[in-house]
RNA sequence: GGCUCUGUAGCUCAGUUGGUAGAGCGUGCGACUGAAAAUCGCAAGGUCACCGGAUCGACGCCGGUCGGAGCCA
């Protein structure tokens, strides 16, 4: 018997992917919830982030939760590694790991064979400060000369990811090369993307914001404000009720330019997940939606088992060696 | 009724002494390997309220019409 295929609910925001994670993770027997959310790992960042209520779990196990200090910045690698040891634990306890979140770079980060290089504070803050004084044309010209590649994806302009490119080269002495598209699974897995029609989706997030403002997001916002750090500050939500905090504006003006701020999201994560021909597209609306989603999983399933069946037949007739993919790299 | 200010991209506004227009936001598209709800790139939008005049040439000058705002009566 075979591991049950991770199923992965994705897509925009405000289009019932917790909903839909909830039902299929009650559907599909014993089953376990991991978030993938970037801003949900935060602690206190509940009715901004549309973090589901503990009573509204269900009972399910739900991990990658409040995991972070507002203060602490998040990072990928880091959350990569915690989501993929969660993973493996629900599949040693037999049960189906249930994946839900709309940060792309998340996603992939858990599903797909992706490692990520090492960090290193001071070589970062030397860069950093390069990036300031010398300005950001210097470090371009050196990541192009050191990997025109990069160069040539990331821009000019882009202070952040050259830096990030510079580190990475300096630590490990190889180009950056960023251009590997491996969408490839290091686990079997299914993505269920949530679509929505353009003008349902403004109304939803216009709905949502309001339903914010009722449980009190602007209270949440004064109660965190002296602890958020510099990431959980930039959330959508929380950036612009505390400039309305600090007088900068007013919060009526704060809570349209979340309503607008949210539908940006939405499309960026709408392309995000777009271009990923591996997702299965449901349209949120539909009535049917879990039924919709279940036959999903099913073929899914069935084209797994098809394709270890093959895969055994092969291996036979293949020398053994490199067919397991592990579990990513060992990093702190 | 009189005086002053004002009418430029969907919105808020720039536009140096006349040479057929720009920004921010919004919108659309895109990139994305340790902050990713981040960071960054590209694009589409304008008969410059309307009519007339002087000028080789007007968003800009002159006259008028219509619409805003304020002050004085």
């Amino acid at each position: 018997m075979s591991e049950p295929l991770i199923v992965a609910v994705v897509g925009p925001t405000a289009t019932g992917k917790s909903d839909l994670a909830l039902d299929l993770a009650e559907a599909l027997g014993p089953a376990e919830v991991v978030n993938g959310d970037a801003y949900q790992l935060y602690r206190g960042m509940d009715v901004g982030t549309a973090k589901v209520p503990p009573a509204e779990r269900r009972g399910l196990p739900h991990h990658q939760l409040d995991v972070l200090d507002p203060g602490e910045d998040a990072s990928v690698a880091r959350y990569q590694a915690h989501a993929r040891a969660d993973l493996a634990a629900i599949a040693d306890r037999g049960a189906r790991a249930v994946l839900v979140g709309g940060s792309g770079l998340y996603i992939r980060a858990v599903l797909d064979d992706i490692r990520f290089p090492g960090t290193d504070d001071e070589v970062r803050a030397r860069l950093e400060a390069r990036a300031e004084g010398e300005g950001t044309r210097a470090l371009f010209q050196e990541l192009a000369a050191r990997d025109p590649v990069a160069a040539q994806t990331i821009g000019p302009t882009n202070t952040r990811r050259i830096v990030r490119a510079l580190e990475v080269i300096a630590l490990t002495g190889r180009p950056f090369t960023a251009n590997l598209p491996r969408e490839v699974y290091v686990r079997p897995a299914v993505q269920i993307g949530l679509d929505c029609d353009r003008a349902e989706l403004d109304a939803r997030v216009a709905a949502r914001v309001d339903r914010m403002w009722e449980q009190g997001l602007v209270d949440e916002v004064r109660g965190l404000a002296d602890r958020l750090g510099r990431t959980a500050a930039r959330a959508v939500g929380y950036a612009e009720v505390l400039a309305a905090l600090r007088g900068d504006t007013t919060l009526e003006h704060a809570r349209g330019a979340i309503v607008r701020a949210t539908r940006r999201l939405a499309r960026k994560q709408m392309g995000w997940f777009g271009r990923d021909p591996r997702v299965r597209w449901l349209d949120a609306r539909s009535p049917t939606l879990l039924a919709e989603a279940l036959a999903v999983v099913a073929a899914a399933e069935r084209e797994a088992a098809d394709r270890v069946a093959v895969g055994r037949a092969t291996a036979d007739a293949l020398p053994r060696g490199r067919r397991s993919l592990g579990s990513g790299p060992g990093d702190r």
